[in-house]
DNA sequence: GTTCAAAACAGTAATAATTCCTATTGTTAT
DNA sequence: ATAACAATAGGAATTATTACTGTTTTGAAC
């Protein structure tokens, strides 16, 4: 029998809130927006369940070049752009990852089980504060 | 008149020695091994030098989801492999780079100036260590 | 080769990001 | 209700990285 996973409040607040956002917070964003409604939440508490979380499946850990570790509750395969100049994380649409991983297997001795692609560059909002300045 | 670079031993020595090595080191890694040939380096000295390399388009900075930031002296594109188990980065054969570029900007309204790949599972060492248990 | 300002340095402090530890609390199965 | 144990809070500890300060090195101009 292995370990039995109990819900929590806790975990179960830190899920409902990343479903609510659609731009990747990290840890540091879900906390404080966790203790508006459990006030006493330690950011251990918040780090921990995003970690299991990630590990059950039900979201994803997303690093990056750029800043601290985000979270994603989208667990379908997309892609991700990341400003360089602003540091927003934007879903990119179309899937690559099947195509990919069945390539990259090909010349591959060990297993692959899952890929990231991240584009780098500038995004539509910084590009029009660029031509403004 | 942008700021003129000048050159130190210091950063010399840290970008002969990313060259000798196929593993991608550790920011901690590389000053462990500069300590031997320039005893009073500080790592503050490596992670500048290390940032400096990497915007100046002499090496590249790699962030994955697992362990610290690691060095790539090989700037040509290539994508990797992390093992999920012993947390190694291989370099993977095959560049998808300009082709998923290319693919992506068409449906983004942003910049793309660059691409990043990673392949997640078991490396093939990990493989064959769990054959063996 | 001397001068001079910019750049880089070592060393240290500070910050950011994350994990670990301990005592306590909450849940589940009996 | 109680035993057994998962999960908690909160803070300490660790790891990873950046920033600051006074000193040294670099390279160009003379």
């Amino acid at each position: 029998m292995g370990a039995v996973r109990k819900r929590s409040k806790q975990r179960d607040s830190i899920q409902r809130f990343l479903e609510t956002r659609r731009d990747h917070p990290t840890a540091e964003t879900v906390y404080h927006h966790i203790r508006e409604e459990i006030p006493n939440i330690s950011l251990g508490t918040v780090y921990r369940n995003l970690a299991l979380l990630s590990e059950m499946g039900e979201i994803r850990k997303i690093s990056t070049d750029e800043g601290p570790d985000r979270f994603d509750p989208i667990t379908t395969p997309h892609d991700h752009f990341v400003c360089r100049q602003c540091g927003s994380l934007i879903d990119m649409s179309g899937t690559r990852a099947p195509r990919l991983i069945k390539e990259a297997q090909k010349d591959f001795e060990g297993q692959i089980d899952d890929q990231r692609t991240f584009f780098y560059g500038t995004c539509p909002a910084c590009m029009k504060k660029n031509q403004s300045a």
